[in-house]
DNA sequence: CAACATATGGAGATCATCTCCACTTGTCAA
DNA sequence: TTGACAAGTGGAGATGATCTCCATATGTTG
C-alpha cells in the first residue's frame, strides 16, 4: 500500500497481461463462468503466478477497478475546471451513465464483485466519493444546490445505478435517476406540500428508540 | 413455478424449517461463513434434503425474499389505501429504509446475493416493482409527482440504497436519497436553471450514434 | 394395512481453490 | 562479461467445499 516496491521488469510484464486479460474477460461478462486457475492460463502465465499478483478475484477486480476510478476522477477534475458547478455536476453524473452504458460487462461486474462484502473495493471508490463529494460542494457554495443533502446520497444513486444492471430498461432508467437526483438536488420548494406521515423528514436528527422498523 | 404441487406433509416441514434457520442466518449475517452442507446441519436436515429444496444459495435467498416481498407489497397496498397516493409514496418509501435498517443483516445478505448473476432475484422483485410502480401512478394521477419520469427509476435508487450497506453513515445517507427522489419527483422547476451540456436531459429520445461513451 | 409414491440422510465422488518448491530469469557489482 | 544472489515462475498435488446417488424411511391413498 504505501510502499511502491520496485517490480521486476518480468513481474511487472505478467501483471499487466493479467490486468489485460481482466479487463476483456470482465467487459465479456465471463469472468464468473471460469475457473480462476483457467483464467492464468488464458492470461499466459501459471497459477502460482497469479495467485501470487491477485491473491483472490476481488483483488484482481479492486486492480482493475483503480484504473476505471482514476479516468473518472480525471474528468471531473476536468470538468470542475472547465464548467460552472452545478453544469460540473451534471455532466459528470451524465457522463458516468454513459461510460458505464459503453462497458456494460466491466460495470456489470464490478457491480457484483462490489456488493460481495470485500469492502477492498468500497475502499477504492473513496476517491471516486471524494471527487463527488468535491463537484457537489462546489454546486453548494455556487448556490445552485441544496445545502442539506449529503454527497453520500447521490454516491447512493449511483451505487443502485451499477447494481441495477441487467434491468431491461437500464438507460433510460439510470437517466430518469439522474434526472430525479438532480432536481432533487436543486433547493427544495419551499411549501412543503408532501409531509411524510412516517419517518422523519429524512433527517439527522434520528429516530427514537420505538422505531425498530418492522412492518405490521 | 406454475405447478403448485402438493407437498408432502414431512417435506412441508422440513423446507419451513430451513427457510426460518436461513432467516436467522441471514440476519445474523453469518450465512457466508457456513458451509453449505454445515447450514442443513444447522437446520437439522440432510445435505440431500437441503439440496432437493433449494439447489444453490441463491434459491434460497430468493425463497426468503419472497416473504419480505410479500409483506412489502402488503404494506404498499395497505396504505394506498388509507393516504392520499404522494403521502402513501413517501411513506411506503421511508419506510423500507425503516425496515431495512432494522433488519440490517437480512437487508445485506440478500442484496450481496441479489448482486450475484442470479436474476432469479430480480425477478423475484417484480412484485415489489409493481406496488412501487402503483404508487408512482397513483400520485402521478393526483397530480402530485411528474409524469415523465419511470417508476423504475424509483427501483433503482432503492437498489443503491440495499446495494451501499457497510457505508458508515448508511442510515442517514438512505433518508438522504429519499429526501433527493421525493423532492426530484415533484414537478420539475419550470424554468429549468441547470442545463447539462451533456447527456439529453435524461429522457427517452436517446443519444445518436456517435455517443459511445468512452470518457475523454 | 398393503402398495406405492415421495422424501430422507449422509458417504463419497467431483471439482475449484490455493500452497509449495524445484527451477528459471532478471539484476547488479566487479 | 560473468558470477552470484534475489526475485519471480509454473504447475503438480493437497485441501476442502459442493453436490450426487441410492438404500432406507416415511407419508399417502384405495
Amino acid at each position: 500500500m504505501t510502499t511502491d516496491k520496485p517490480l521486476r521488469a518480468d513481474a511487472q510484464r505478467k501483471r499487466e497481461a493479467l490486468l489485460a486479460t481482466a479487463r476483456e474477460v470482465f467487459d465479456a461478462g465471463s469472468f464468473f463462468d471460469l475457473r480462476f486457475d483457467d483464467f492464468a492460463r488464458l492470461a499466459g502465465v501459471g497459477t502460482g503466478t497469479l495467485y501470487r499478483h491477485f491473491p483472490t478475484r476481488e483483488a484482481l477486480a479492486e486492480a482493475v477497478y483503480h484504473g476505471e476510478v482514476a479516468t473518472l476522477c480525471d474528468r471531473a477534475r476536468r470538468l470542475q475546471a472547465t464548467l460552472p458547478a452545478a453544469e460540473a455536476l451534471a455532466a459528470f453524473l451524465r457522463g458516468m451513465v454513459d461510460h458505464m452504458d459503453a462497458h456494460q460487462g466491466l460495470a456489470r461486474t464490478l457491480a457484483t464483485l462490489m456488493a460481495d462484502r470485500s469492502s477492498a473495493l468500497a475502499e477504492g471508490s473513496r476517491a471516486l466519493e471524494q471527487a463527488v463529494t468535491d463537484l457537489v460542494a462546489a454546486a453548494v457554495q455556487e448556490g445552485a444546490v441544496r445545502d442539506d443533502v449529503d454527497a453520500g446520497a447521490v454516491m447512493m444513486a449511483l451505487h443502485g445505478i451499477g447494481a441495477a444492471h441487467d434491468r431491461p430498461d437500464w438507460r433510460a432508467e439510470a437517466d430518469d435517476v439522474i434526472t430525479l437526483v438532480l432536481d432533487g438536488l436543486r433547493h427544495p420548494l419551499h411549501h412543503r406540500p408532501v409531509r411524510p406521515p412516517f419517518g422523519n423528514g429524512g433527517h439527522r436528527d434520528v429516530a427514537p428508540a420505538n422505531s425498530q422498523g418492522d412492518l405490521r
